[in-house]
DNA sequence: GACAATGATTTATG
DNA sequence: CATAAATCATTGTC
């Protein structure tokens, strides 16, 4: 499987001045097709001339960024009104331009620069951007300035340098949120010049190959791979779910669109395809569905009666045993809304498929947190008495939940689910030791494929205040969709306090360490189970943990141990199942020891940083695991906004654990107006915000980057956190990802309105240039 | 360039 | 509107 620079997906050139307006094609097939068109639209490389400066042009510019009145009058007005203008811009941004002048001559800050360079560019006016260039100084100042570098390329290739072009390209390492735009630049400009030198239009194949020819530098690219336009990830992730569900559900698919980044119609073709290609083995394509791909040439192969089109969808606690190959392991599968029990050879981690032997820890579809003393699952922490140590290669055996998730058991060798049984304990007797372990493990053992939880020393499972404990003696698998596997759990269970706890068993045979954990799962109360038929069922001795994805959440109220309600979330996603859209960075990993005031005084600052683990540094002495209502997370949600009530924004997932952990999941999608300030005034777990699904879930490298995504990426840099859970380069994870100690949550709080704040910042800066924008555009016409 | 793999589209059907 | 089937277009390999 060889890699590629993403060569697909990438817009025409036509697009490329729209990249600068407003409209965005934000399907993937749009911009897949778009490859194919993108050279019939041409570059049609303006004629460069020189131009004269134009006395007005930067003080319009500016004018126009900082959008006040009298600044665009003055503007608009005679070269006599610059010097007015010049000096009000200066006087109120005295600041950066008394740092400038003292070296320069340069009339504005750096910062002015890059937003009359932006501003000229969302105009699409390259001409006037020229001359602007033309007319900066060589300021040292400047010389960083991505704005302005990118200007230079666009005017570079709006003037045909292309020699220029690529090498600013290649000597500033760009943000991802203009990668798209300069990707197209550089193809373009390779396209032409290939053209030009064979004097005649290039085909698509031409035009592919130069792209394999010309790979895109790293400085523009995220390194990301793509085989046929899709990341590896992705199809992995699709392949899951195919493996499992040949006709996924729309909100199967809308979740599946958003673990992968791709639209919704892609993965229906995707599916279609797959279905259509599985159906006529006669096309070849069986063949090397057989050789490349392991995990799933079984279906190929084997009869899919037993898959014929019988959607789950909306399909209420439908248990369906789906037989996919006899030469594969049973598959046992129930579904409770749209999440899906059962054991599959495979789990996926976010998005990446990872073999069932190495037993990954996967969070519905989602980023796994652990701590150095517990796992994190959707916002709910969990193990706390149990220490974590990592064993990469050996069995594994990892601590799985959902937040909410449903769970199943499952032996390994058969569909026999084993038998349980529901007890209830005392809430006095749920001591819990939940002594915080600062050195244990930070690098995230538990996002480690091959990763082994180790119970070390502490035999009793004991929940705090009625905190539910899962205690289990053998590897506990889940995927994405709220699956949990315990293969070779062939023993009793208990159910404590509405919780679920598996008396240990006699380890297997296996050499190495048990896998014995303790999962606290829930903060129900001392009242006991906090699991409804919708939440959590118990069923002919299968024990259910409330469905969580992609359809039902289910909070609880603390201190009452009952659930307050399940909330069918059918078309909203607003679920808590969170998919990492879009690779910002590289695959870091950064785990940062910072107490609460650090990250707080920095803003959490390690903008380069793909997960930022903010671990304490002391114990912490646990309270009782809450699961917040809505309506004290945020009452406004709760009270006027019903879940299942469309809302058009972007999802925003806050999870707070009461004990240790705060985790902010998905800060990529926050956005100004949509940001919801959590109030931790106590622990929470779970808070979903309302989410725009469609604006969020293309990551898509063509998708057009407008000035709006831009500014708001430039934000997401801050906060847009990836993650790579996966210590292998087959099994990379992305997710957005904090972990804050209990502290930090109002650290965290603040931390969101700061973003908040900058967001609204930047739109009103934006709505500003648009504006002034909108003037001159009138004013040149 | 041939050919296969794969994503996307079109058309027909229920 | 979802799906199947046929088909097209691009991507990837040889």
């Amino acid at each position: 499987m060889s890699s590629s620079s993403p060569t697909g997906q990438i817009a025409s050139a036509a697009d490329i001045k729209q990249e600068n307006g407003m409209e965005s094609a934000s399907e993937g097939q749009e911009a897949h097709r778009e490859v194919a068109g993108g050279a019939a639209a041409g570059l049609s490389p303006p004629a460069p001339a020189p131009f004269p400066l134009e006395p007005g042009d930067a003080a319009a510019a500016a004018a126009r960024v900082s959008g006040e009145e009298g600044a665009v009058a003055a503007a608009a007005g005679a070269a006599a009104d610059q010097v007015q203008l010049h000096s009000e811009l200066l006087g109120r941004h005295h600041h950066a331009a008394a740092t400038t002048t003292a070296q320069t001559p340069l009339a504005f800050s750096p910062d002015h620069v890059a937003c009359v360079c932006e501003a000229l560019q969302q105009g699409g006016n390259l001409d006037r951007l020229a001359r602007f260039l033309w007319s900066l100084p060589q300021s040292d100042l400047l010389r960083g300035n991505e704005s302005l570098l990118k200007a230079r390329a666009l005017v570079a290739f709006h003037q045909g340098i292309y020699p220029e072009l690529y090498s600013i390209l290649e000597s500033h390492s760009f943000e991802s949120a203009n990668h798209p735009l300069l990707q197209q630049l550089w193809y373009k400009a390779r396209y032409t010049e290939a053209e030009r030198a064979r004097g005649r239009p290039l085909g698509a194949v031409d035009k592919y190959r130069l792209r394999r020819k010309f790979p895109l530098p790293r400085t523009i690219w995220d390194g990301e791979e793509t085989v046929y336009c899709f990341k590896e990830k992705s199809r992995n992730a699709l392949k899951e779910l195919y493996k499992q569900n040949r006709y996924p559900s729309p909100a199967e698919k809308r979740h599946l669109a958003k673990i992968t980044g791709l639209s919704l119609t892609q993965v229906s073709n995707w599916f279609k395809n797959r279905r259509q290609r599985d159906r006529n083995p006669s096309e070849t394509q069986s063949k090397s569905e057989s050789d490349g791909n392991p995990s799933t040439e079984d279906e190929s192969s084997k009869g899919h009666e037993d898959l014929s089109p019988h959607p789950l969808s909306g399909s209420s606690d439908g248990v369906t045993n789906l037989s996919l190959s006899s030469h594969m392991e049973p598959v046992y599968m129930q579904q409770i809304g749209n999440t899906k029990i059962l054991s599959s050879s495979g789990v996926l981690l976010n998005g990446s498929l990872v073999p069932a032997s190495t037993s990954p820890v996967f969070l519905n579809g989602n980023s796994f947190i652990q701590g150095p003393n517990g796992v994190i699952l959707n916002g709910l922490n969990v193990g706390n008495t149990q220490t974590v140590s990592l064993n990469p290669p050996k069995l594994s055996s990892n601590i799985v939940s959902n937040g909410i998730a449903m769970t199943d058991i499952l032996g390994s060798t058969s569909q026999d689910v084993k038998e349980f049984k529901v007890l209830q304990s005392s809430a006095a007797n749920s001591a819990a030791t939940n002594s915080y372990s600062p050195s244990a493990p930070v690098s995230f053992p538990g996002l480690i494929p091959s990763t082994e939880v180790k119970r070390e020393g502490i035999q009793t499972v004991a929940s705090q205040e009625g905190g539910s404990v899962v205690t289990f003696t053998t590897p506990v698998q889940i995927n994405q969709y709220g699956i949990v596997q315990i293969p070779n759990s062939g023993a009793n269970g208990q159910f404590l306090n509405g919780s679920i706890g598996f008396s240990p068993l006699p380890l297997p045979p296996v050499s190495v360490a048990a896998s014995q954990g303790n999962i606290s799962v829930n903060s129900s109360t001392s009242d006991g189970g906090t699991f409804t038929s919708e939440s959590a069922t118990v069923q002919q001795g299968k024990v259910f943990l409330s469905s969580l994805a992609p359809s039902a959440v289910v909070y609880t109220v603390p201190n009452s141990g009952q659930t307050v309600g399940s909330v069918k979330q059918e078309g909203l996603e607003r679920s808590l199942v969170f998919s990492q859209l879009m690779p910002v960075n590289q695959n870091a990993q950064v785990n940062a020891n910072l107490s609460s005031e650090n990250i707080s005084g920095s803003g959490l600052h390690p903008l380069a940083s793909s997960l930022v683990n903010v671990s304490p540094a002391h114990n912490f002495s646990l309270t009782p695991p809450t699961l917040l209502n809505p309506t004290e997370l945020n009452p406004d949600i709760a009270d006027s906004q019903p879940m299942s009530a469309p809302v058009a924004n972007k999802s925003t997932v806050t999870s707070v654990s009461n004990t240790n952990y705060a985790t902010l999941q998905n800060c990529s999608l926050i956005t100004g107006q949509d940001l919801l300030s959590v109030p931790m005034t106590q622990a929470a777990l779970g808070e979903i915000v309302p989410a725009a699904e469609d604006q969020v879930g293309h990551a898509s490298p063509a998708g057009h980057q407008d000035f709006v995504r831009e500014h708001r990426l430039v934000l997401q840099s801050v906060a847009n956190i990836k993650e790579n859970f996966l210590q292998n380069s087959e099994s990379k994870a992305a997710s957005s990802l904090m972990m804050l100690d209990s502290k930090s949550k109002y650290v965290l709080d603040s931390m969101v309105e700061t973003v908040c704040e900058d967001l609204e910042t930047d739109k009103k800066e934006l709505a500003k240039l648009q504006t002034v924008q909108l003037d001159e555009d009138m004013q040149d016409l």
